[in-house]
DNA sequence: CGGTCATATTCGTCAAAGCGTATACATTTC
DNA sequence: GAAATGTATACGCTTTGACGAATATGACCG
């Protein structure tokens, strides 16, 4: 039986080919983020943010959750073990980049929750249950 | 000392978003390979292979070497080592797809070489010294 | 139910990149 | 040096994708 899925390694690395992309997905590392936390850390256009989302989201690298007006993205690991431990080295290695670091940075002190995200690394953490403060 | 060099994710990963790039790289693995072959087994045109591998050499993922009048290409490890490290990976990955391991089939069987390259594995094969045939 | 907020999608534009064809360049051979 | 061979580049065309601006959708709230 393959168990493999057919999995398109053309189409996952022209997802990884984009800086915003690289950014998002560093941003969502093993947590859950709110779409207003990137629009808010990366300092673009909201419709930039959703755009690449759902560039994501077809690559199959990261999934949406719906949670009353917010939505929650986070990475899903491919269904294809090499896929999946090449998506962790890179992680892992935007993690060494400067800029990315930062970024990081910006998440735990972002907006209301300054720590609510950087505590709690649960992969999919139902503890994020109020995503949003009024200026959020 | 920053022995870490500047290396562009982005590039990277946008070299490898492309089929046609992804089986030069799995033909080249360990070895050095003439142009002459990727053309015979991609049964591409030959323009279309000269331009993918110079993607591939201006984004530092191959190296070409001139010997009169065949050019050999080979894989460059990239000084960044979470990039090594996905090339690796990326490489051992596509080894497992059939389409792959035809292509590799097709190289050992090409042209009038058929086990000089199978039998010898060294990264940089100065064994292979007449790259082609009245044929190729 | 109308308004507001968060997010998604559409539209038009522009740059990047893939392709086939033709041509240029480099090397060998005669 | 002229022809032949292997490879690279230029050109025009088409597709893809990134972008900003505008608009649509979906959920909450009064």
């Amino acid at each position: 039986m393959a168990r493999k899925a057919e999995f398109n390694m053309e189409q996952f690395f022209q997802a990884l080919g984009d800086n915003t992309r690289l950014r998002l997905l560093n941003l969502m590392g093993e947590q859950e983020v709110c779409v207003c936390y990137f629009v808010e850390i990366l300092d673009a256009p909201q419709p930039k943010i959703s755009r690449h989302l759902a560039y994501l989201r077809k690559a199959g690298i990261v999934s949406a959750r719906r949670e009353g007006k917010w939505m929650h993205y986070r990475i899903v690991m491919p269904p294809h073990v090499g896929a999946m431990q090449i998506l962790r080295q890179t992680l892992a290695s935007l993690k060494e980049e400067k800029s990315m670091q930062a970024d990081l940075a910006r998440l735990t002190k972002a907006c209301c929750a300054p720590a609510k995200y950087a505590l709690e690394g649960a992969p999919i953490p139902a503890s994020v249950t109020e995503p949003c403060c009024e200026t959020c």
